[in-house]
RNA sequence: AGGGAAUUAGCUCAGUUGGUAGAGCGCCACCCUUACAAGGUGGAUGUCGUCGGUUCGAGCCCGGCAUUCCCUACCA
C-alpha cells in the first residue's frame, strides 16, 4: 500500500463520495432519539449550473452539517431543486426558436410537456456538480418545486390565504417586463443609473395665450397624460389651478391640478401626470380620481391610444415624437440628465410601469408576527447587523404581486365564471362555480412567481400539509444559509409562510455570509467573463482545496476575493497533510494496534514532544469546538491549518524522527500508539472542512472505525483519556526546546553557516529547571539544528562566541555558538547589534510605563508585576549580549 | 436622500472581553537534510485612514472628518 508523493484528488473523490451514497451516511432518521439537526438547502435553478455562489454556500452547510453528524445529532439536510419559473421557460424557448418555432405554435400543453422534458434530461446537471463538491445532502428526499406534494401545499396555501382575505386580485400599476410580457415583482427590478435627456415641452394654456412648461425624461408617456401639477403653494401657478392645457401633439385637453408631491424647485415646477405608467403620478391620480390612460401594448409597444405612433416601441416612438414637438415649436430645451431606471432583472429590459389585472398577496398583516419573531430573538440573523436590514424591510413592505403571465409554473388555482363573473378558488379542478353553478369556469392563465413555492420550502419539502413524522422530528429547521441578496425575496417569505401555516419560525439562525468576487473585487459573473467554474476548479485543484480557500476567507457576512493562487495555496495544505500522513504511516509499519480503540499509553511511557502535541490537540479541539458553535468558519479553518503544519508537522514529527530511529522500544511503541492517536483524531477534527482527503487517509489508517464521515467529533469533552495523557507544564518545557532550537537555527542562517556544517553549542541554562529540560532533550536538540557537540554548562567566556538569551515563562538559557573559524565576526556583531537594538526598545517603552505613577497607581498588579519581570529579564538580556559583543572585538 | 459596512505589512485579510500588532501569499538569502521543492530553514516589511475625546494605557471604546463599497428609496 505505497502512497503517491502527491495528493491525487482526482483518484481519490469519486470512489469515496460513491462510497458514502452507498452506505447511505447521508441519510436521515424520521424519527430518532438523537437530537435533530436540519438544514434547509436554498433550491437551485434545475437551469443552473453550479457557481462559486453555490460553492460558498454549500461548503459552509456541508461543514455544519458534517460536524453535526459526526457530533451525534441525527441530522438532514434536504437538497431540492427550483423550477424557476422564468429562466427554465426562456431556455426551453431558446431551444424552440432554434427549430424555427414558438411556444405559441406550441401551446400550451405542449410547451409544458416540452419543459419537463428538458428539465428530466438536464435538470440533473446541477446535482451531480454539488456532488463533486461533496455535498453530503439525503438525496432520496430530494424535492422540486413542482413536485405533486409540493404543488398540493402551494395550492392550499393559495387557498387559505385566499379565503383569509390575504390574496387578492386587482388593476394595479405593477412592473411589466415586455420583454417577458409578464408582471415581475419590485424585488425583480434592478435600478440601473442612465445617462438620459431631461425635455422641457410646452403645454399651451386653454382659453389664454400663454403656456406652462413641462419637464420630462419620457416625453412619449405625455400620449397617457391626464393632468399637468404643480405644487399648491406655488406662486407661480395659483392662477392656473383648476384651468386647462392642451396637449401637444394630440391637442386633448387635461387639468392643472395642484398637489403636494410636485417639487417646486425641480425643472419648472411643473410635473406631466401619467398615471398609468408611473408609480407616482398613479398615486397622484388616484387622489385626484384622474382617468388612467394606458398606452401601451404588452409587447411594449404603443396601443391604438398611441395614435400616429401606433406599434412603434417606446424608444421608436420617444424619438419620433421629439422631432414633432420641435418642428412645432413645443420643445423648449433639452438638457442631459442622468437618472435611475428599473431593469428587468431575468431579461435586461427597461421595465415598464403597466397598468394590469394580477394576484396579490397582502403583506402588512402577514408581515407583523414575521417582524416580531425576529424583535424577540426566536430567529437570529447572524451576523447580527442583518437584523437591522429585515426590519427596515419590513416596515416599508408593499403587497407582493404574485402572478406571472408565463406558462412554466404553478398556475393559479382559480376560476372564473363566464356567466356571472364569480371567481371560484380551489385545491380542487373547479368544475363549476361557485356562487351560481354554472359549468362554464376557465382557469387563470397565470402562474405563480417561483419564489411562491420557495416560501413554503421548509415544509413543503417535509410532506405538509400532511402531517408527517418528518416535520415534527426537523421543523423548524436548524439553521438556514444564504447570501444576503435573497434575504427579502426568500428568507423573509419563508418565515411569513411558516409563521402562518406552521405556526412556527422555519428556522433558529440565519447565516447570511457575502459574495463571492474576483481577485480585483469585482462580482463575478458571466457577463464580464470572470466567473471562476467550480467544477473546473475541484478538476485541478481538487474539492477539498476548493472548499478550503473558501472558508479560510469567509469571514462574518463579508464578501470575499477570490484569487487561483490562494486555492493552490490550500491545494499545497491537502499535499502536505496527505505526506505528513505518508511519513506517519511509514513510522507505524510495525505498529500492532490492539483490538481497543480506546487503549492508551502510560503516560510514564510517552515522550516530551507526545505529551506537547496533545496539549496542542486539546487546544485545537477547543478552538475548533469554539469557532464552530459561532460560525467562525475561517477561525476554525485557519486554527486546523496551522494546527497539521506549523503544530504537527513542523515540530511534532521533527521531534518524533528521532525517537523512530532510536533503540528504546518501549519509547517507540509508546509513540506510535500516540502518533496512531493524533493522526486519527487530527483527520476526525478536519473531516468537515476537507471530506474527501481526510476519509481516504482515515482509511488507511491503523486506528480507525468504520467510515470516518460517520465517525465521533472530538472535542476536550468527549475521549478525555488520550488528552489528559498531555501535560501543559512539559508543553511549556518543549517550548523552550522549539525556542532553543529556533534560536541555534537562526544564528546558524543569520551567520550563513551553511545547513550542512554540523557545529557545537554551549546552553547555558540559568536555573536548574531549564537544566534538567535541556538535558532530557538534547538529543532532539543536537539533530534538529544539526550540532556536532552539545554543551549544557555554565556560560564560561564569550570570546568569539555568538549569543542569543531564551526564555520560555521561567525558565531561562543563553545559548552559545563559538564561532571560531567559522564566521565572519562582522555579520555576527550585526545579528546581537539588531538584537541588542530591539531590546533596549521594550526597555525604553517599559521604564517609561513603571517610572509613571498613574500607571504604578491604576494598573492591575498583574500587569504591573509582568512589566517589572518583562524590564527585569530584557536587562539581563543586554547585558549578556553586550559582554559578547565586547569579546568579539 | 436614508441605512449599513469597511479603512491594519507590497497584496488578501485575522486581531472575540482595552495591556507593547499576526497569518497566508508575495519578497530576500541559503538548502534537492531518506513525508512533502505543491518542500525545508532563516530574514525583511506596519506613524493600525485622519483629527479629537475617555483611560495609567486605545488597532479595539466615544465623537467629528476623509475615502471606498453595499443596500433601500426616489427627483419628473
Amino acid at each position: 500500500m505505497e502512497l503517491s508523493d502527491r495528493y491525487n484528488s482526482k483518484d481519490v473523490e469519486g470512489r469515496i463520495y460513491q462510497w458514502w451514497t452507498e452506505r447511505g451516511f447521508f441519510k436521515a432518521q424520521d424519527k430518532s432519539t438523537h437530537s435533530p439537526f436540519s438544514v434547509i438547502l436554498p433550491p437551485p435553478n434545475v437551469t443552473g449550473s453550479l457557481h462559486m455562489g453555490h460553492a460558498l454556500n454549500h461548503t459552509v452547510q456541508d461543514v455544519l452539517v458534517r460536524w453535526k453528524r459526526m457530533s451525534g445529532f441525527n441530522v438532514l439536510w434536504m437538497p431540492g431543486t427550483d423550477h424557476a419559473g422564468i429562466a427554465t421557460q426562456s431556455v426551453v424557448e431558446r431551444e424552440l426558436k432554434k427549430e424555427g418555432k414558438t411556444r405559441q405554435e406550441l401551446g400550451r400543453n405542449n410547451f409544458v410537456e416540452r419543459t419537463w422534458q428538458w428539465k428530466e434530461q438536464y435538470g440533473g446537471r446541477i446535482v451531480e456538480q454539488m456532488k463533486r463538491l461533496g455535498d453530503s445532502c439525503d438525496w432520496d428526499r430530494a424535492c422540486f418545486t413542482l413536485d405533486e406534494g409540493v404543488s398540493k401545499a402551494v395550492r392550499k396555501v393559495f387557498v387559505d390565504l385566499y379565503n383569509k382575505g390575504l390574496i387578492y386580485k386587482g388593476l394595479r400599476l405593477i412592473n411589466w417586463s415586455p420583454a417577458l410580457e409578464s408582471a415581475i415583482s419590485d424585488l425583480e427590478v434592478d435600478h440601473k443609473e442612465i445617462k438620459g435627456s431631461l425635455y422641457h415641452i410646452r403645454y399651451p394654456i386653454v382659453g389664454g395665450d400663454g403656456h406652462l412648461e413641462v419637464a420630462t425624461t419620457r416625453p412619449e408617456t405625455m400620449l397617457g397624460d391626464t393632468a399637468v401639477a404643480v405644487h399648491p403653494e406655488d406662486e407661480r401657478y395659483q392662477t392656473l389651478i383648476g384651468k386647462e392645457v392642451e396637449l401637444p401633439l394630440s391637442g386633448r385637453k387635461i387639468p392643472v391640478i395642484a398637489d403636494a408631491y410636485v417639487d417646486k424647485t425641480f425643472g419648472s415646477g411643473v410635473v406631466k401626470i401619467t398615471p398609468a405608467h408611473d408609480f407616482n403620478d398613479y398615486e397622484v391620480g388616484k387622489r385626484h380620481d384622474l382617468p388612467m390612460l394606458n398606452i401601451l401594448n404588452k409587447d411594449g409597444s404603443l396601443n391604438e391610444q398611441g395614435g400616429v405612433y401606433k406599434n412603434l416601441k417606446v424608444q421608436e416612438a420617444r424619438k419620433r415624437i421629439l422631432v414633432d414637438l420641435e418642428a412645432k415649436g413645443f420643445l423648449v430645451k433639452t438638457e442631459a440628465h442622468t437618472h435611475q431606471v428599473g431593469h428587468c432583472s431575468r431579461t435586461g429590459c427597461v421595465v415598464e410601469p403597466f397598468l394590469s389585472e394580477q394576484w396579490f398577496v397582502k403583506m402588512a398583516p402577514l408581515a407583523a408576527p414575521a417582524k416580531r419573531v425576529v424583535e424577540s430573538g426566536t430567529i437570529t440573523f447572524e451576523p447580527e447587523s442583518w437584523t437591522k436590514t429585515y426590519l427596515h424591510w419590513m416596515n416599508i413592505i408593499e403587497d407582493w404581486c404574485i402572478s406571472r403571465q408565463l406558462w412554466w409554473g404553478h398556475r393559479i388555482p382559480a376560476w372564473t365564471c363566464r356567466d356571472c363573473g364569480h371567481i371560484t378558488v380551489s385545491e380542487m379542478e373547479a368544475k363549476s362555480c361557485g356562487k351560481c353553478g354554472s359549468a362554464q369556469v376557465v382557469q387563470d392563465e397565470d402562474v405563480l412567481d417561483t419564489w411562491f413555492s420557495s416560501a413554503l420550502w421548509p415544509f413543503s419539502t417535509m410532506g405538509w400539509p400532511a402531517d408527517t413524522e418528518l416535520q415534527k422530528t426537523f421543523y423548524p429547521s436548524t439553521v438556514l444559509v444564504t447570501g444576503f441578496d435573497i434575504i427579502f425575496f426568500w428568507v423573509a417569505r419563508m418565515i411569513i409562510m411558516g409563521l402562518e401555516f406552521k405556526q412556527d419560525v422555519p428556522f433558529r439562525t440565519v447565516y447570511i455570509h457575502g459574495l463571492i468576487r474576483d481577485a480585483q473585487g469585482k462580482k463575478m459573473s458571466k457577463s464580464l467573463g470572470n466567473a471562476e467554474d467550480p467544477v473546473q476548479l475541484i478538476e485541478e485543484y481538487g474539492a477539498d482545496a476548493l472548499r478550503f480557500t473558501l472558508l479560510a476567507q469567509i469571514a462574518a457576512g463579508r464578501d470575499l476575493k477570490f484569487s487561483v493562487q490562494r486555492l493552490e495555496g490550500y491545494r499545497n495544505f491537502m499535499n502536505k497533510l496527505w505526506n505528513a500522513t505518508r511519513f506517519a504511516l511509514g513510522a507505524l509499519k510495525d505498529f500492532e494496534p490492539s483490538s481497543d480503540l480506546n487503549q492508551m499509553p502510560n503516560r510514564s511511557e510517552i515522550s516530551y514532544a507526545d505529551q506537547w502535541i496533545l496539549v496542542k490537540l486539546g487546544h485545537l479541539e477547543r478552538e475548533l469546538d469554539e469557532a464552530l458553535k459561532t460560525y467562525r468558519f475561517s477561525d476554525a479553518a485557519n486554527a486546523a491549518y496551522s494546527f497539521v503544519w506549523h503544530t504537527f508537522c513542523d515540530w511534532y514529527l521533527e521531534f518524533v524522527k528521532p525517537i523512530f530511529q532510536g533503540n528504546s522500544v518501549t519509547e517507540k511503541k509508546a509513540t506510535q500508539l500516540v502518533l496512531a492517536h493524533v493522526l486519527n483524531r487530527t483527520v476526525r477534527l478536519l473531516h468537515p472542512f476537507i471530506p474527501f482527503i481526510t476519509e481516504e487517509i482515515y482509511q488507511k489508517l491503523p486506528l480507525r472505525g468504520e467510515a470516518l464521515i460517520v465517525d465521533t467529533y472530538p472535542t476536550v469533552k468527549v475521549d478525555k483519556s488520550l488528552l489528559a495523557l498531555g501535560s501543559e507544564d512539559v508543553a511549556e518545557e518543549v517550548d523552550l526546546i522549539r525556542e532553543v532550537i529556533t534560536a541555534l537555527r537562526n544564528i546558524r542562517g543569520e551567520n550563513r553557516i551553511k545547513p550542512g556544517q554540523k557545529i557545537n553549542a554551549r546552553l547555558a541554562p540559568l536555573d536548574d529547571k531549564t537544566q534538567k529540560v535541556l538535558g532530557e532533550n538534547k538529543q532532539a536538540i543536537m539533530t534538529m539544528s544539526r550540532l556536532e557537540i552539545c554543551e549544557i554548562t555554565e556560560a564560561g567566556n564569550l570570546s568569539k562566541c555568538a549569543v542569543q538569551p531564551v526564555q520560555v515563562g521561567t525558565m531561562k538559557v543563553d545559548v552559545i555558538v563559538p564561532l571560531e573559524g567559522l564566521v565572519d565576526i562582522e555579520e555576527e556583531k550585526k545579528r546581537i547589534r539588531k538584537t541588542i537594538e530591539k531590546l533596549h526598545k521594550d526597555i525604553v517603552g517599559i521604564s517609561g510605563r513603571m517610572a509613571d505613577a498613574n500607571f504604578m497607581a491604576n494598573a492591575p498588579e498583574d500587569i504591573v508585576a509582568q512589566n517589572k519581570r518583562q524590564l527585569e529579564e530584557s536587562k539581563a538580556q543586554v547585558s549578556t549580549l553586550e559582554a559578547a559583543l565586547a569579546r568579539l572585538g
